[in-house]
Parts: structure tokens; sequence; C-alpha cells
DNA sequence: ACAGCTATTTAGAACCATTATAAAGTAGGA
DNA sequence: TCCTACTTTATAATGGTTCTAAATAGCTGT
């Protein structure tokens, strides 16, 4: 299926930059880890026309509310995302500040056994802090 | 221990305003978690003294550092931190951004498979998002 | 094709948690 | 007491993110 149709199916308008900008995220063998700065640097790289700083963050955080993308819960001054958005789970290598996947069966099975009244589970990450 | 020979003990001087957020963070029943926002609150509830906002960061700061205080991975604005420096686990609630402790047994064993070449382990942390 | 409406893009400003600066104050050893 | 390194402090700077409001572009009905 075309972006153009995935966004209007969304209640997206399939314009120009969204468009370059789901080549970008979604147009790969193999999905990635990215912050705001990096998925800019790429942008500036990969296509001839300007996308500004602030449609950069209107795409992105658009494509997380609709499901497209995932932040990762981690520390760091700038916000993660995945383009993974399968559930699974990251070694988070503390030298470098890159992701790795780990998936669900590198993990083993989670099962959280307390419960909390009136709420219910959205999601269950596993970050696993590397050093040397 | 008197926290004055703790702080001496770990390389810190004990100065008034260390040994004032000392009493905050550690002279209570249970851990808790907290932001340098809301701790600059309970200081001012708290102590009669002013203690500068840089000082605070730099205390949460050499404080982790030591190993007295963790920082949670989590997706926000601010960073938390927790008094509970023991291995386990969080629910966050996503509506009202509090964090609640699971304990290791809460979680079942977690047991990482993959390995990656010339790195270890520092931590295995689980975020158990919660919502309605 | 056109008009009208709304969504989207954009440059730039604002926001705000955090960090840096550098001057004044303090703890502890000689 | 004196010295020196450590610490505190007010304040400025930083930098990622969000906001603003004006210009532009996509879409629907005619
Ligand atoms: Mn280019
Ligand atoms: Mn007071
Ligand atoms: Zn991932
Ligand atoms: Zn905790």
């Amino acid at each position: 299926m075309k972006y153009s149709d995935k966004l209007r199916n969304s209640g997206l308008r399939p314009t120009k930059q969204r468009l370059q900008i789901c080549e970008i995220l979604f147009d790969t063998e193999k999905t990635f880890h990215f912050t705001i700065n990096e998925l800019e640097k790429k942008i500036k790289d990969k296509i001839d026309d300007k996308i500004s700083l602030a449609t950069i963050y209107n795409t992105v955080h658009a494509f997380e509310k609709k499901g497209y993308l995932k932040q990762i819960p981690i520390n760091s001054n700038q916000t993660y995302f995945d383009t993974n958005i399968t559930d699974h789970h990251h070694f988070y290598d503390l030298k470098d500040g890159k992701l790795i996947d780990l998936e669900n069966s590198d993990v083993g099975p989670l099962k959280i056994k307390r419960k909390i009244n009136g709420k219910k589970i959205k999601s269950i990450e596993v970050l696993v802090k590397l050093e040397d």
C-alpha cells in the first residue's frame, strides 16, 4: 500500500513532507532507532527540499500517535524513537548512546504479578544497560 | 551511622546543605521517587534555610554518582530519581506521571539470553506503563 | 476548474529543565 | 590560625522541545 493511502486512512493528509519522511523512516530493510536531531540530519542528506524542524517534530509526533513509531523510555537529553513498533526490548550502550533491539524471546517470559486497581497495562518494556 | 560519616567516607564533605538534603531523602520510613522540582518544593517546606537550585542539582548528582540514588529510565521532560537503590522495577501511571515500585518477585525471573561482544550488563530495568 | 474550508507547514519566538560560570564562602588539615 | 581545595550560590547560558501566527497546500462540493 502506498504511503499516501496509509496516511489518508489514518486521517493524515499525504503532504510532500510527510511522504518524504515516510520514505526515510519506512523504506528500509531494517528498522532503526533515532533522535529528532539524527532524523533531521538524515533528511538533509537524503532529500533536496528543506523540511522545517517544526514539521519534523509535528510529523514524528503524528506518526507516534497513530502508532507508526514508538518512543523508547530512556534517560537522555533527547527523545529516542523506534521504527520497530512490535513489542520488544533494548540494550542501551552507555558508552556511545546506541540502542540494540532485544527480541521478546531474548528476554524470556515476563509475567507482571502485581495489579493496580482500575488500571491496565499498556506496555512492558525492558532496558538493559551495557558498560565495558 | 551518621550522615556526616557516610558522606566523609564517600569523599564528600558533610556540608549543612548536604546533611539537610540527606535528612529529606533518607530519613523516611519508605523510599520514594522524585524529580528535582519536587525535591526543591520538599526542601522549601521542611527546612528553613534556603538551598540554591544549583546545589540541589549538584547534590543529587553527587549522590547518584556515589550510588545513594538511582535515575529511573522514563520518557518525561523531567528526570526521575529513586531513593530505592535496590534492583527493582516500576509501574508508570501515564495519567498522573507517578511511579510505583515493582519488586523483582513481581516481575518474575529475567534472563537476558543475548550477549554483546565486549560489553557487560550493568542493569536490567522493567517499565510497565499503566493506563485507565 | 474554482471557491471555500481546514489541515499543514514554516520561521521564529518562547519555554523550561538542566548545565556552566565565576565569585564568595566553608571545611579540614598543616 | 592559615592555606587550599571543595562547595555553594546567583545568574547566565544551553539546547531540546513546544508554541505562535501567518503563509501555503490538500480536499470537498459545486
Ligand atoms: Mn540535500
Ligand atoms: Mn520554609
Ligand atoms: Zn527497538
Ligand atoms: Zn523505585
